[in-house]
DNA sequence: GACCGATACTCTCCTTTGGAAAGTAGGCAC
DNA sequence: GTGCCTACTTTCCAAAGGAGAGTATCGGTC
């Protein structure tokens, strides 16, 4: 034990598997990338929102959206019109994890020259 | 927009890019899980953490480590004994990791309730 | 009236990734 | 020698993911 008190998410270890088994679902690339997409506009319809996550292919989407929509972190309304649009937004509950996450794209944006460094070490390291 | 000042994460788009690659690499289910048995434990060894991460495969686990180490945030020590003892830590930047990620594991723990019931929800909605 | 374009998917094919389980190395106890 | 311990590797197979083409709808164009 190194950090008493700060680390006891969950006492209870079937709370505690809950939790893992949910941030297994939320924390993939493609649900991050997509929740700061939609922190950063508000609403976005799929293909605005295929541009602005960069490399993710339209299965990927689809499947992000529906599993964040399942999850109760996006709402998705349908406008009968044609050409057909769809838009999506973030519920509270979205909003509230993307504010969660805040501090990981802080560290990121923070940390990028150490990371960058270590990484070089660590290649100078394994291949010389 | 929506809310101008809390979301720009970034300005630069090159920033922008370096900080979505870096969360590509360290947001995925495995890193978060080894991350939190790391923090609360200090230092572990090679099996002890395969055990205490559910349901990770050998092979995860030693890729999982090997990245981690890559970007700086685990270091690694070998005890030249017999059996062999492997030691990992968190590094100082992976602690700050662990602590910024702090924020979406409260989340889930108190949103417990809210995501089942939206799982919930959208199935019955989806197939009744 | 056949054709085109726009949008939000869906389907198919193929590559990459991930899991399960067996194998490896090296020394010590027997 | 034989077996055992740990921390990996390797192999084989199943599952996930990317690329690109296909679908449905309707209004406007020629």
């Amino acid at each position: 034990m190194e950090n008493p008190g700060h680390t006891s998410y969950a006492d209870d270890p079937k709370i505690d598997a809950l939790v893992n088994e949910t941030i297994g679902r939320v924390a993939d690339k493609w649900t991050l990338l997509v929740l700061e997409a939609l922190e950063e506009a508000g609403a976005r319809r799929f293909s605005d929102l295929g541009r602005s996550v960069p490399g993710i292919s339209q299965k990927m989407l689809t499947q992000t959206l529906r599993q964040m929509e399942r999850e109760g972190l996006v709402s998705r309304e349908v406008f009968a019109e044609v050409p057909p649009r769809v838009e999506y937004r973030l519920t509270d509950l979205g909003h509230e994890l993307g504010e969660a996450f805040c501090g990981v794209w802080q560290w990121a944006e923070r940390n990028l020259a150490r990371i960058e460094a270590a990484r070089a070490d660590y290649d100078a390291r394994k291949a010389p």
